[in-house]
DNA sequence: GACGGATTTGACAATCGTTCCCGGCAGTAG
DNA sequence: CTACTGCCGGGAACGATTGTCAAATCCGTC
């Protein structure tokens, strides 16, 4: 059994400023478009080395990972516990969204057909209020 | 507006040994392993061939299409109208679903938080009776 | 059945997000 | 301070998908 915080974690510049903007931001981005903000605020960071920082980040469920419909991971900064999201298509902007209805009926329906270790996704998009005038 | 069947569409041999592959295929399949049945029946067809009449059948709601976790886009026929998936993650089985609540919940959500042109994605994934042994 | 214009095909190059590699840098324990 | 070891960066590699474009194929028409 490894202890569950097997982390000889070094506590890098580079580190503390991914963290940072995941930390400020609100909704969801891709790995490019935060090494960019980094770019911008001078606080370089190689691109490897923001997508590794981005996985660790969300290995250690600090951060929660999606898809969107052209293949890229979008990162964001979430509560912990699970929960679903309602995204805006056009500016990112996230509500996190829980409903117990449907994690129970998502658990009856796959048991109803003898599935085992469910798991599920489900995701809302839209547009919200302010970009849909 | 284009007429809801804007299709000029020619009934070449690729389309239709691309069509009989789907009707016959129980699971999701990608691209590329649909690409290598063809091939292995003699039917040979050409790569980009099998992507274009795939996403085309998908356009047409003649095949539900999602990605999983490695980025692969899956095709699989299915009945039309909207529905979900519960997708056995060893053999691919799948089985559709539909859930009324589900749906006028996610709606319900995204209008309390002022969100326009709502839609969501909803699949389910387990393990099988079959494979659970 | 042959003809001609439009569509489709297929081999290959190009894209693009992401991962891999590896020499060099920099936390950190002692 | 020193040594050890993980971390960084940048450039190559990858893999799914898309773009390109000449050649092949459809199909309505003559
Ligand atoms: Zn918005
Ligand atoms: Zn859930
Ligand atoms: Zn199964
Ligand atoms: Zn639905």
């Amino acid at each position: 059994m490894s202890t569950t915080s097997e982390s000889p974690q070094r506590n890098t510049r580079q580190r503390r400023a991914v963290a940072a903007i995941m930390a400020d931001l609100e909704g969801f981005a891709s790995a490019q478009q935060i090494h960019d903000i980094l770019k911008q605020r001078g606080e370089s960071v190689g691109l490897s080395t923001v997508y590794r920082n981005l996985q660790a980040l969300a290995d250690a469920d600090l951060l929660d990972a999606l898809r969107n419909d052209d293949g890229e991971t979008l990162y964001r900064r979430c509560s912990s516990g699970h929960h679903h999201h309602l995204v805006c298509r056009v500016c990112g902007r996230t509500v996190e969204v829980e409903g117990p209805t449907v994690e129970r009926w998502a658990d009856a329906v796959a048991e109803d057909h003898g599935f085992r270790d469910v798991e599920h996704t489900l995701e809302i998009f839209g547009t919200c209020g302010d970009c849909a005038s």
